[in-house]
DNA sequence: ATGAAAGCGCTAACAT
DNA sequence: ATGTTAGCGCTTTCAT
């Protein structure tokens, strides 16, 4: 029960733990014999390597750091999964910290991660303005990529989904099936996600009616909101309503229904991120689905490039497209009832 | 930019790396005068404590690894939240790990973060019977807690929601709401969850109906199962579907609605869990709400016992007491239509 | 109350 | 190719 250590493996190969070493990490070249030996008493006795001890002498944890602001928005546990997957695959080990959407807290983890060592940071900044000064300070200790959402210019490296390109895929498709008054519910604020996607559907919906850059309603990315903004928009008699994400749109189909709109028949409503509650809507939800594994890989990626070579080289911003996902809930108005998907 | 160690802070305040870290640490007393300066020094050199040392020598990394079977199954993450806070909050750190819903990954997450070294392990199983062999075997190294499902008798100390009482809730609630022929959709497997409830509903819709326990569809835990089972059940024309959990009740509610059955004028349906989505779906999900919170708290003060005194206690099996949330897909057949709670 | 010294288990120079 | 020797930064005896 006791712990096997390199030096119980080297007596018991009769070679030095410095050699034991060697063939277990595979660090140098070693006799094929000896390695043999070396791995069989390794084997026998049980030998586990001891990452504590290796990381405080290689300066290297093989730990990296996930931050992100709740776990609980739906749209994040499908990121999580897919970044541990690709940082386990390379033996790397994930340290999770929520931030409860918080900065402060967001800045204590921060901290109490980089107290762990951790190797890198993979980080879901909470919000885009108050997150930067924790996040450039971070970035400053150890290889750092964003997530999903920026966190102002040139702090650190990122990988986000293209939402302009996006909102742009979903206005083609509300303009190819006939629709000509669309409106937009997003989220207030200065968070990439929800600037850009508002952005994008002020320019793209200006081509489809002068008038549509003006019915935009600004709330926050939830269920709720999508609920009251559609009492503020539904006056106007849109004939698309397009949400900045899918938890607004579910909201607002909801409340659509509550007050007798016809969808898709009446006006379609569109989401954004293929979260799984998009399928299971009544009429499923069109929306744009992230590139979930290609995000994840990305960013494990950035984070393995080797920050010491050469100049304090450019950050990156990597923008992946995104996929229209085309549902009931965006069936041409000729299309009455729409059946599911 | 350096590290600044104990070393340095030693220097400083002009006194022996030992009283410093008596100091930081809080281990010994100390003089107080001593300890100002020292902690003065700290301050200023903006000393950081390096865990990856204070773990190699004091043999406790202060990290809980937390592994999981899928991380996208909606109902872990307000599990993972409530897990991440109380950990956080008495200065542990989470690894976490997802197993893909694969016993065999399972088994090598346990090892890579027993490697790791964390303290403890908080574990919820990803399958009853093929999880016990790495189960057993972690728990032999580290306190081990389960958490939700659990894994034979005897294999380590476990928190749960009270199954049985849940479904006992569900039961009497339709028995008072006058339904009379109830249905259940469940999942097979021995999985604890699975299992508990469905032994529940046999037990206690026996008394409702000498029928009841006969019609039961056994599936997985999923919205396709959910969809599936409803053209299985359907047929025998029950007054209530109650399912397994939210998502198993989610699919059968789709269905019900493409079938062109009234919930809840015709059939009741219910679910388990309360997900969020429970809340989303039309109409309302009637469901039994975990308490997470407590669960978690649970969780972490049983990995906190010292398991150190006294011979090797006996393993406990928490189980916390559920509620039930009625919403609208549950309302008395009388009331026709129902209304969004 | 404080200091000196011995490691925790491992890897990385430096020898050979 | 292998062995020897220093530590990594910290906590913890053991002295004082």
């Amino acid at each position: 029960m006791a712990e096997v250590t390199l030096k119980d493996v080297a007596l018991a190969s009769g070679c030095s733990i410095a050699t034991v070493s060697r063939v277990l990490a595979g660090t140098r070249p070693v006799g094929a014999e000896t390695a043999r030996t070396v791995r069989a008493a390794a084997e026998a006795l049980g030998y586990r390597p001891n990452h504590v001890a290796r990381a405080l002498r290689s300066r290297s944890t093989g730990t990296v750091g996930l931050v992100l602001p709740q776990i609980t928005n739906p749209f994040f546990p499908f990121l999580v999964r897919e970044l541990e997957h690709a940082l386990h695959a390379e033996d790397r080990a994930v340290l999770l910290a929520d931030c409860d959407d918080d900065p402060v807290t967001e800045a204590a983890r921060i901290n109490a991660l980089l107290a762990r060592r951790v190797d890198a940071l993979l980080l879901i900044p909470v919000d885009e303005r108050r997150s930067r000064e924790a996040v450039a300070a971070a970035a400053a200790q150890v290889p750092l990529v964003l997530l999903d959402r920026g966190c102002g210019p040139g702090v650190a490296d990122s990988v986000a989904v293209d939402n302009a390109a996006g909102m742009a895929l979903v206005l083609a498709h509300l303009a190819a099936t006939g629709r000509r008054r669309p409106c937009f519910i997003g989220a207030a604020g200065t968070a990439s996600a929800a600037a850009e996607r508002r952005a994008a559907y002020e320019a793209g919906a200006a081509a489809l009616d002068p008038g549509a850059p003006g019915r935009v309603a600004l709330g926050d990315f939830s269920v709720e909101w999508g609920r009251a903004a559609v009492d503020r928009l539904w006056p106007s008699r849109p004939d698309a309503v397009v949400c900045a994400n899918d938890l607004i749109a579910a909201g607002a189909l909801q409340r659509l229904r509550q007050l007798g709109a016809d969808v898709p028949g009446e006006v379609a409503v569109t989401g954004f991120d293929d979260i799984p509650l998009a399928g299971l809507a009544d009429p499923a939800l069109t929306t744009v689905r992230q590139p979930l594994a290609e995000l994840a890989a990305e960013a494990a990626r950035l984070l393995s490039r080797n920050p010491a070579a050469g100049p304090p080289a450019a950050r990156r911003a990597v923008r992946l497209a995104p996929e229209l996902v085309v549902r009931a809930s965006s069936a041409g108005p000729g299309t009455r009832g729409g059946g599911s998907s």
